[in-house]
DNA sequence: AACTATTTATAAGA
DNA sequence: TTCTTATAAATAGTT
């Protein structure tokens, strides 16, 4: 699709508008990468917002920025709250030894 | 919106056809939540895979379904005790705004 | 951050 | 759970 606009030297010029397939792979410039991630950051905090509150359901979401920096969406309710309890009884050494994903799923299930 | 289509009785009849914009609240019945959380689940993590592949980015998500089963994701180029370590390693008022998950605070410290 | 055409997700029903 | 299709929502590319 194009649309007409006048470009920075006031001439009439055609441009491209509107989205485009995206393909699904790493975008490579940094800082496109930084741009689309703001975005999409947005829509799945969103869109894991919805999901917790229509469906009652117990959501963790951790999110890394390309430049590091991590956000975190949790719905603070019960399921998690009772791992969390367990968690807390461990020692220093076990959770360092059980804080990894694979034990998280097996207190979950 | 309204299509033509033939009932159990092979009559014609109009019905209603398409989305309607969903009101935000939670769903009452079990049953209808339930369909609703596969159809949302399995559209949240699309998204999570997609911002993860796309920028480049660690995820990690847990979902719990209304019926008490939870479901994983985490991106696997990187560890969830690595995202763990960054946390760590933010001060305590960045963590502060960065998450505001009181219980999660005592995973990692 | 804003804009908008297009792509994508999904509500309701089967 | 899966399919369908119209509509709602997200978002790519650009300013």
């Amino acid at each position: 699709m194009k649309r007409t606009i006048k470009n920075k030297n006031k001439q009439i010029v055609k441009e491209n508008m509107g989205r485009k397939k995206l393909k699904l792979k790493r975008i490579e410039s940094l800082k496109e990468r930084s741009s689309k991630f703001s975005k999409r950051k947005k829509g799945l905090f969103k869109k894991a917002e919805e999901v917790a509150l229509l469906c009652d359901s117990d959501i963790m979401l951790i999110v890394v920025s390309p430049t590091e920096k991590p956000t975190v969406f949790n719905t603070r309710s019960r399921s998690f709250h009772t791992i969390l309890e367990r968690f807390c009884m461990l020692s220093l050494q076990e959770r360092e030894e059980r804080c990894d994903l694979s034990y998280f799923y097996i207190i979950i299930t």
